[in-house]
DNA sequence: GACCTAAACTCCTCTACATGAGTAACGCTA
DNA sequence: TAGCGTTACTCATGTAGAGGAGTTTAGGTC
């Protein structure tokens, strides 16, 4: 019996919380449908329907189910956790015609897919203008696509190039840049990369970003921030990526030397 | 008055958050302990407890306010953001004798401070071990301390090294290690660091890291992780630190090149 | 002044109930 | 068969009230 009364100091809901998320870990809840109804919970733990509420609240925030209004909570089948390298960036794979995002995909073993949202110009943004140092309101390209994997969106990305390097590549319009992605096209015409300074932030998701990404209110997200700057010395791209907090690992490599 | 009772569709308690969140935005509820005690909305907005629980609760979850159980809820003063760099683990900043994390934050104006919390023998912890390539269970140095910014607690950090690396460098079992920290004690002792792996996780805090960092339940942090090889080959190190994600922005840069 | 206690405040947990609203399945009707 | 409504489920929102547990303060005692 789930006896749960046992007066542990812990609070009912968060011992009913607790409860079912080790039967969810232990798989005796496998992802799919399981968890009981409210009305069932209540009386298996012998509480009422609000002391079953924040024990579900609970589960919901930590991200183990998710709930749908008239349907009822299911335990959540983690999308595998995608680790980001920043191995993903050398010339060799831009060589190879490799595009990171998808032999990324292809290395975890699941089916990556792309959307592009938009590609065209569009007057840069304030803080965007300053990274690419052009004026504020200038004309860049901008390159907006929602990447897929196993068929969930898990990240968009927006990248901004300046006009008067963009507009002599037209693989840059085009939905696909072809082999290597952006950054092959740049070095193809004469951009060579010097150096990519990669930013991460965390905060808590919007609610444009929880409907983008379909996830739950309250989930953290990283805001990856890249400036591609060319051996001449300019900035060349630059790329906002926003990924769901829980599915991604960055990885990265730094040299001890000076 | 407070009239939030138009039925404009959305419910009650997110019209109340809403409203609150508007008030903390324009000021009118200033960094410090203004919001009004649960009785008083009560009575301002004509709802429940439970009402205004679950609009506290919205803001809790956002990220606006912070609620200390008997003394009621105050609206955040975010703490100023501090920024890792890659660069802090410059070899001619470890030559300079600067401990990273101090030189950082002054740079940042804010006045920083250590709390060791342990240095000494532990068992390696079974993915420790796996990360300094011993077995399992093996001695190794711990070094485990809580950073403070302000007087505030920001981070903790535990550092782990090979026994038989750091038998041999006395200062590694002080509470400081000397200028330029861990990495030069290293390097004078013949293991010249070749390369640093970091990898970033993003999570919620579990509830001893809410207590550790006195953070409010449900903020993410950030898990860092990193390796340090030396040139032999070998990880000579291994650190994890766990920040409040809100607090920290990291700054990676990465070669272009092969 | 130093200490202790009691009261008055705060938020926290929980109960019990009522109502609303989304979803799915069944069976009836055209 | 195709479409429509009923019904029976689900979760979501809200009320009213009780008692618990931290925190602060005021007043009293030593």
């Amino acid at each position: 019996m789930s006896a749960v009364s046992r007066d542990s100091g812990k609070p009912r809901y968060l011992q009913i919380a607790d409860d079912l998320a080790q039967q969810i870990r232990a798989k005796v809840l496998a992802p799919g449908e399981q968890v009981p109804s409210e009305a069932d919970l209540m009386d298996r733990y012998a509480v009422s329907q609000g002391t079953v509420r924040k024990a579900m609240t609970e589960l919901r925030a930590t991200g183990l189910i998710e709930t749908h209004h008239g349907k009822g909570s299911y335990v959540k089948n983690r999308p595998p956790v995608r680790r980001k390298s920043s191995d993903r960036f050398r010339r060799s794979h831009r060589l190879a015609g490799k595009a990171a995002y998808l032999a990324e995909a292809e290395q975890a073993g699941s089916t990556a897919s792309v959307r592009v949202l938009y590609v065209g110009p569009v007057d840069a943004p304030e803080e965007i203008a300053e990274r690419l140092a052009v004026p504020a309101g200038a004309k860049v390209l901008a390159r907006r696509r929602l990447y897929f994997s196993d068929g969930i969106p898990t990240e968009e990305a927006i990248s901004y190039l300046p006009w008067d390097v963009a507009k002599d590549i037209p693989e840059l319009f085009e939905e696909n840049p072809g082999g290597g992605g952006i950054y092959a096209r740049l070095e193809e015409h004469g951009h060579q990369l010097k150096e990519l300074a990669e930013t991460v932030r965390v905060r808590l998701a919007t609610k444009q970003e929880t409907v983008a990404l379909s996830l739950s209110p309250g989930s953290p997200i990283i805001h990856l921030t890249r400036n591609a700057e060319s051996e001449a010395g300019r900035v060349v791209e630059v790329c906002d990526t926003i990924m769901a907090a829980d599915q991604f690992v960055l990885d990265y490599r730094i040299p001890a030397g000076d």
